[in-house]
RNA sequence: GGCGCCGUAGCCAAGUGGUAAGGCCCGGGACUGCAAAUCCCGUAUGCAUCGGUUCGACUCCGAUCGGCGCCUCCA
């Protein structure tokens, strides 16, 4: 069984339900990097944001298949790569250098997602690794009347597609109005025509094909791997909100034109991420990579739930204030994990807000998927929880909850979890040890020897654990 | 110029035509050898401003102020 979810679609402005082209099956193609650098938090939000929408599906019953691109031939990466390279480097010698570039920083991408908990994408296709596609897409919209060549290079002719400007909801006249000419491919029919296949230069590495040495334009990757690997009907597409013009409507014009029929049924965009009030960026000295905050001692999985606590089509501040709050959330929902984990302490009741546990819980189960069917709305999921915990405390102080209700709570928990990946089980691994110092503590308090009781809890804490005496005389910790 | 978004307590933030969720921080109290965790109480007569519609608006409409995005580099 699945659940009903709904997502804002770009197409048509709203929030519709997404309703699967197989039943029970999503195929989900979201935008990956272009490897030639660290990838900073913006972009990292924007992953974060995805992998909670797959996340929420796979939750929601369905069988998810992400395929995400990795953009491995690019402007930057070519300036990036081939600068230590003398002029008369042969062809084989710039795709190595292009390669030992991108493969070093695909490898430190794929370590930040593993970091943050970002599940991996059954596909993580490498651009270079569809050449071939790339240019058999190009020769059917050129069959089909869309494409042309010129100089060596081939373009799109949007005047050829009545839908082109649908997603951005862009009308011709509008850009026309707004667009600058570049200078550079001045030899377009209309510069609104954008470029599917690059006439090779001097100094870049490049590919032979049916229009000489070039390569490809950065659209056509995704229409052409999104379409070998997804299929023809694709149900979510989605990146961050910058990508919907050009990229998301240049890649509707180059699969629509191509299959003649709608490609995507849903487009989902993640919105920008500012830093302390201010734009992102280099000058500004708060462009943060994900390992310049690790570096200042931010827990990563912290910064998971900082951003993905926030609408994820809301502009996010991002602010080290920000990140102690989440970290001070977090604590909370596991002691709470913790005290369910355990037994309870509280008295056998009667009390007279007494509620019922296991009524409460699905109480709380269902308004977390109503929010979180509801377009993502992770605010007021989390609300739902924390309402939940706080009645369980309350409750568990007064009338000890059993082990059975303990235990539904945790498989709530762990439902939760399996979407924000914050506070997952702990490894017991450290009880034996940390038993011993509890031990030596519990015969200093008999001593009444309250220092030694407090040095031997010190100790602890700097070991990272933390100590909760019960009321029954036991003592609980947890890592802190 | 065109298209669009946002402005809710010290900070973050949900929400809705019917009388302001939640988190963090802060203050007081309970519990404790002291803590920690937890609980109880308190913290926006008001949702940028000014008008309008309505029995009733933070929510709809208009205007104004402020912040932001896109209009072929961009997560």
């Amino acid at each position: 069984m699945h659940r009903t979810l709904s997502l804002f679609n770009t197409l048509t402005r709203r929030v519709e339900p997404v309703v699967p082209v197989e039943e029970g099956k999503i195929s989900l193609y979201t935008c990956g990097p272009t490897v030639y650098n660290f990838a900073h938090i913006g972009n990292l939000r924007t992953f974060l944001f995805q992998d909670l929408l797959k996340r929420t599906f796979r939750a929601g019953g369905y069988a998810v298949t992400h395929c995400m691109n990795i953009t491995d031939v690019e402007d930057k990466i070519i300036r990036d790569s081939q600068a230590g390279l003398p002029a008369e480097a042969t062809n084989e010698q710039r795709h190595g250098a292009m390669t030992a570039l991108t493969e070093r920083f695909t490898a430190i991408f794929l370590d930040d997602l593993e970091t943050l908990r970002i599940q991996k994408a059954e596909f993580l296709p490498r651009a270079t690794a569809y050449i071939g596609q790339m240019i058999h897409l190009i020769q059917d919209l050129e069959a089909k009347g869309l494409a042309y060549p010129r100089e060596g290079s081939v373009y799109y002719r949007i005047a050829g597609l009545p839908q082109y400007g649908c997603l951005a909801h862009l009308d011709r006249e509008g850009m026309q109005a707004g667009a600058s000419v570049d200078a550079d491919e001045y030899e377009r029919d209309s510069v609104t025509d954008f470029v599917l296949w690059k006439a090779g230069k001097p100094g870049e590495p490049s590919w032979d094909s049916p229009w000489g040495p070039g390569r490809p334009g950065w659209h056509i990757e995704c229409s052409a791997m999104g379409m070998e690997l997804l299929g023809e009907r694709v149900d979510i597409h989605s990146g961050g909100v910058d990508l919907i013009f050009p990229h998301h409507e240049n890649e509707i014009a180059q699969s629509e034109g191509c299959l003649g029929h709608r490609w995507v049924n849903h487009w989902v965009h993640g919105e920008f991420l500012m830093v302390e009030g201010q734009k992102m960026a280099k000058s500004l000295g708060n462009f943060f990579t994900l390992r310049d905050l690790i570096e200042k001692g931010v827990d990563p999985i912290a910064l998971r739930y900082a951003i993905q606590s926030n609408h994820y089509r809301k502009v996010l501040n991002f602010s080290f204030e920000g990140l102690r709050a989440a970290e001070n959330s977090l604590k909370r929902i596991r002691a709470f994990r913790k005290r369910m984990e355990g037994e309870g302490q509280g008295g056998g009741g009667p009390w007279a807000e007494a509620l019922v546990p296991l009524v409460r819980l699905e109480q709380a189960r269902t308004e977390f998927w109503a929010a979180m069917a509801d377009d993502l709305n992770t605010p007021e999921a989390l609300a739902a929880l924390f309402t939940l915990i706080s009645d369980l405390n309350a409750q568990d102080d007064h009338v000890a909850l059993t082990r059975d209700e303990r235990n539904a709570v945790l498989a709530f928990l762990d439902e939760a979890d399996a979407i924000f990946a914050a506070w997952p089980q702990e490894a017991a691994s450290l009880d034996a040890e940390v038993e011993a110092f509890i031990e030596a503590r519990r015969a200093a308090k008999a001593a009444k020897n309250w220092a030694e009781a407090d040095r031997v809890r010190d100790q602890l804490k700097a070991l990272g654990i933390v100590l909760e005496d019960r009321k029954d005389g036991s003592v609980g910790w947890r890592k802190g």
